[in-house]
DNA sequence: CAAGCGCATTAGAATGATTCTAATTCGTTA
DNA sequence: TAACGAATTAGAATCATTCTAATGCGCTTG
C-alpha cells in the first residue's frame, strides 16, 4: 500500500546530510581528477589530497578548513594553492561554490550540479537538502526560456535555525545572525 | 480562449524589471517609515533619503551606490551612516540583501518578501524575477515542516548571461564570470 | 644523465567590502 | 535653553580573497 512509503513529515526524508560511503567517495573522487586531467591540469600530491579534503568533509568546508586538513599531511601547503585548486575545480565543474558575504564561502565538491541547501543561522552549518528533488538542468533550461538569459546555474538555499540549535540555544557564543551571516 | 493568454515564451510574463510607478513608490516609502518608527527608530532626512535612494533604483543598488545618491543631497554623508541605516532595515524586515562574496552586496527595498532574482555574470545587473512566482511564506513552512528547521528566509537566484549581453559581449571591460562574480 | 621548459607553489602584499571605534553633532523633550 | 540619548562621522581595523613576483619541481627531450 502507498502508505507505507508516505514520510512526508520524516526529517530524514528531506534532510541529506547522510556520511558519504567509501564507494561513492572513490567515484567522486576519480571523477574529479579525470575532470581535472581532461583540462590538462596535472594532479599533484597536493591536490589530490586537497579533493580529498574537499569529500571528506560533510560539512561543505570552508577554503582554510580544507587548508588545515591538507597541512596536517604537507605541512609547507599555502592557502594560495588552496584557492587555485578550487578556481580549477569550479572552472571544469567539479565544485560549487556557496558565497556568504559575511563569512567565509563554503565549497561542495560531493554534488556538482546546482542543489538546495539548508544553512543554520546560528551555527553556521550548512547540509544538503534533498538532492534529487528539483532536476537543476531542467530548470536552466525552463528559465532560459522564460527569461532570454542563458542560465547556468542557480541557487536556492533556505535560512532559518537548525534543529540542533532550536534544541539547545547556546547562552554564550555570539549568534550568527546578530553577526550579519547569511 | 484560454490560448491568448499563454505567453509563456514571452520573456516580460516572467522578468519583472518594469519602473516602480509613482503611487507603489509613495506608498513602500510610508510603509518603511512606519515599521522604523515602530521600532522607535527617528526618520531623519539623510535616512529618508537613504530609503528613497533604495527603492528609487531598479538595479538593487549597492551600500555604496546608494551612498552616491545620497550624497547628492548631504554631501557630508558617511558610508557608515549608510551601512547602519540598511541594517535597521534588514532587522525589520524592510529590505533583503543579496549577498556576494566576489563584488559587493545588492539591496531590494521595493519588495522585502523572499523572491527569485536574475543575476548576469557579464554585467551584474540583478533583476526581479516573477516576483510572485513561488509563495515564500509557505514554502518556508513547508521546508520548516520537513526539515525541522526553523527556516526564515530563502534565497533563490539564477546565474547567468543577460539577453543584452548576449547581443553584443562587450570586447574590452574584463567579464565578471573571469572576475569570479557569482 | 643533463638541460631546459613550464606549470605549481610559495610568502607576503594588496584589495575591497564591511564593521568597528571613539569622538562629535543633532533632535527632542523638559 | 539645557541636557540627554540617538545619529553621524572619519578613519582605523578586519577578514576573506586575489595578486605578485620569485622559487621549486616534475617532465620531456636530447
Amino acid at each position: 500500500m502507498l502508505e507505507t512509503r508516505d514520510n512526508r513529515n520524516n526529517p530524514d526524508n528531506i534532510r541529506d546530510s547522510a556520511p558519504m560511503d567509501e564507494a561513492r567517495f572513490r567515484m567522486r573522487l576519480s571523477e574529479m581528477k579525470a575532470a581535472l586531467r581532461d583540462k590538462g591540469v596535472v594532479i599533484t600530491r597536493k591536490r589530490a589530497k586537497i579533493l580529498e579534503a574537499l569529500l571528506a568533509s560533510d560539512r561543505h568546508p570552508t577554503a582554510s578548513e580544507i587548508h588545515e586538513s591538507v597541512k596536517a599531511f604537507y605541512p609547507g601547503t599555502s592557502l594560495a594553492t588552496i584557492y587555485n585548486t578550487i578556481d580549477i575545480l569550479k572552472e571544469t565543474g567539479q565544485a560549487l561554490e556557496i558565497e556568504f558575504s559575511a563569512s567565509a564561502n563554503r565549497y561542495d565538491g560531493r554534488i556538482p550540479v546546482s542543489h538546495p541547501h539548508l544553512v543554520c543561522l546560528a551555527c553556521e552549518k550548512v547540509e544538503d537538502m534533498d538532492a534529487a528533488a528539483p532536476n537543476a538542468p531542467l530548470e536552466l533550461d525552463r528559465v532560459s526560456q522564460a527569461t532570454g538569459y542563458d542560465i547556468v546555474r542557480l541557487r536556492t538555499d533556505y535560512y532559518g535555525t537548525c534543529p540542533d540549535c532550536l534544541r539547545e540555544p547556546r547562552a554564550g557564543a555570539p549568534n550568527a545572525m546578530e553577526r550579519g551571516f547569511a
